[in-house]
DNA sequence: AAATTTTAAGGTTAATCTAAGGTAGGGGAT
DNA sequence: ATCCCCTACCTTAGATTAACCTTAAAATTT
């Protein structure tokens, strides 16, 4: 599972970031709300947790923004004790949930799990194409009979090609989706690990494959 | 948004219906082409999704008519993998985009999306000029049953013949807009990239072709 | 120390460019 | 009108380039 944690105090968010990911999350930190807002137009997030008080960009602006541009992303505010009328705005503007400052680590886990579960009732786990599936929750690559459990990269990687079936993705695109939007790694990477997945998909005798079009992208196609 | 879904699997059909729903869509679900015809002609959908394989009448008889009385809605076609010229004849007859079945719910839903989108955009997805489409999102050539997938100068090199319908375009024009503002490349690189694209027309055996109007530029125009 | 990610290096090839020889439109001289 | 010539355009095939592939080893994280 895959979160965004958007929040501007640099020691509580390591705190909680910390936090998350010990319970097997993936999370990507940023702390302001611009930053917030890139982050989760690039990245498809399982969960966002949007700090209210933010520079640049204050974390209600960034849910409307996000809500309007058509993003389903569960989002969980996290508001100051007193501000009760932020929390009934951010229901409104399509927060799916919120909690008061300061919380404790077991009320974020409790409610994050919540977010996640409410949305897992309704969007399949399973990605498909071919003979091989991907299972979103324990990062299984399966096929005839046999699995692996991908690494992170790769899991996001192929998560990607899964969801854009019938689309070219190029270099850049799949840099900016599976490293994130600030990485600093090389197209290099993006090729060794487009070989690191073929490899895995041939062991599993799969009827898809990666193709490659040269100077446009990458795109999963069925064979035959 | 409204949509119409056409199925006649009720079990998948009722799956579908949940998430869409869920999804904050409106559907109207129908069990046969004659229903999907019926409804179409009678409900202004935002989207229609047509299953192929359908009793009474197929997914790609109710498009045609559908289109032949005029209706610009989009259309998302569902087909089973293997019928590959299913899905050529579907975009030569105008649907916007297509399915494998089997397909997952969020492959669905991206596709969704991105057909509501397109239509608020205004840009669709393929290309038409006579009997040739041009798909934006696979770099297909298609018509009369047969495809390429142009490499990718071929590919915007058409892409400006198609959206550029009935103006000529001289070599240097069209050597800023497809090799770029500051290239290098000389004017001999637009006959070459031509003479390319006019064999493979004559290959799909299109009703059009690009014409030369010396001192002027080309055009594509279609035949009698 | 085990797993994952990044870097580096050498090989491969599709896409693109170049060059060269051919075709044909059109203006001007007759 | 007709011919001639110039040059814009056409086509092909071969050379070239850099985008891509793979592996292995180094660095980093867990």
């Amino acid at each position: 599972m895959k979160l965004l944690y958007a929040e501007d105090e640099v020691s509580l968010s390591e705190a909680v970031v910390d936090v998350l990911k010990y319970h097997k999350y993936i999370v990507d930190a940023v702390y302001n709300g611009e930053d917030a807002l890139l982050y989760a137009q690039s990245v498809q997030y399982d969960g966002i947790i949007l700090d209210i008080m933010m520079p640049k960009m204050d974390g209600l602006e960034v849910l409307q923004r996000l809500r309007s541009s058509g993003c389903k992303t569960p989002i969980l505010l996290l508001t100051a004790r007193s501000e009760v009328e932020d929390q009934i705005q951010g229901l409104d503007l399509g927060a799916d949930d919120y909690i008061a400052k300061p919380f404790s680590m077991n009320l974020l886990l409790a409610r994050v799990r919540a977010m996640l579960r409410r949305r897992e009732e309704f969007t399949p786990n399973i990605l498909r194409c071919g003979n091989i599936s991907l299972n979103q929750r324990s990062y299984e690559l399966s096929g005839n009979g046999r699995a692996f459990v991908l690494p992170k990269l790769e899991y996001r990687l192929m998560e990607l090609f899964m969801l854009n079936q019938g689309i070219y993705l190029s270099t850049e695109e799949i840099l900016v989706k599976v490293w994130g939007y600030d990485t600093e790694a090389e197209p290099g990477s993006v090729w060794v690990y487009i070989s690191y997945l073929r490899k895995r998909l041939s062991a599993l005798n799969a009827d898809i494959m990666i193709a490659a079009k040269r100077n446009v992208g990458y795109m999963l196609e069925v064979l035959q």
